[in-house]
DNA sequence: CTAAACTCCGTACCTTGGTACAGAGTCAAG
DNA sequence: CTTGACTCTGTACCAAGGTACGGAGTTTAG
């Protein structure tokens, strides 16, 4: 296990991380980071706020909000697994429907432009005549 | 073609619209929505105001946003149909795009359940390690 | 005729994930 | 020891699509 021994002002930590500075202020303020022991009047942090702050980055990257990334750091420390799982399949549930919604979406938009092209200039857009047409 | 004899308050068309009265305010700053002549102080407004309330409902089920509702209500006046097919085809461009992207965070997620599923409650939670691990 | 319901206008507020700035204090290099 | 870079706190602002509210005037039902 690592020793946490070095130690980063806010805006080193937040170039490690790749985040802005004011950022790793917005992820304290919303709870997600611990605000660190100052030293005097600069807060010092370890490479735990690091790793804290690219676990959020990669959370982030797999479709997460902040808050259900605060509810499985939460998770983390109860080491509760089978709550960690529903919570991803929860994810994946809502990921699927968004992903219908967004096909039938596409069909509806790809059928409009096929019938735009046969039709002549002569009659009205069915783009936009989806409009009058329920 | 209709003539437009009926006139609303803007909380019966609101109403038969099924949108706030705020949302009709909303659209009318935003210039989705004309202002109709005030009788004596009240604006009356007529079916075509609803039809352009469902023209926007519409559009915003398909996807576009409010902004781009607005050029297609302007097209609409220019008779322009290949404008019109360009905004429909990038439309289904960036939503292909977009499913593409969710299928990805999808299939990495269903990935981590089917890990954290075999995986016993000793080794740490590989939903939350994910963290660690670039 | 009165009281409730509606409308007007302008402005502020909500969400999410930050970004920007002001004014004051502090640290580090030369 | 000074100067510039950094940090502190608090607050305001951005997109998008609305929602809410205050105070004043109007309309309509009973």
């Amino acid at each position: 296990m690592k020793i946490p021994e070095q130690s980063f002002t806010i805006g080193k930590l937040a170039k490690a991380a790749g985040v802005g500075v004011e950022t790793v202020r917005y992820y304290q303020r919303r709870g997600l980071l611990a605000e660190p022991p100052a030293v005097s009047g600069y807060r010092r942090y370890d490479t735990l706020h690091l790793e804290r702050l690219n676990f959020i980055k990669r959370a982030q990257g797999v479709g997460f909000t902040l808050e259900e990334i605060d509810e499985l750091m939460t998770l983390n420390d109860t080491r509760d697994h089978r709550l960690a799982r529903s919570l991803a399949s929860e994810k994946i549930r809502r990921i699927e429907t968004r992903i219908e919604q967004l096909e039938k979406v596409a069909d509806a938009l790809r059928h409009l432009v096929r019938e735009c092209e046969c039709g002549g200039q002569e009659m009205p857009c069915p783009i936009i005549r989806m409009a009058l047409t329920p």
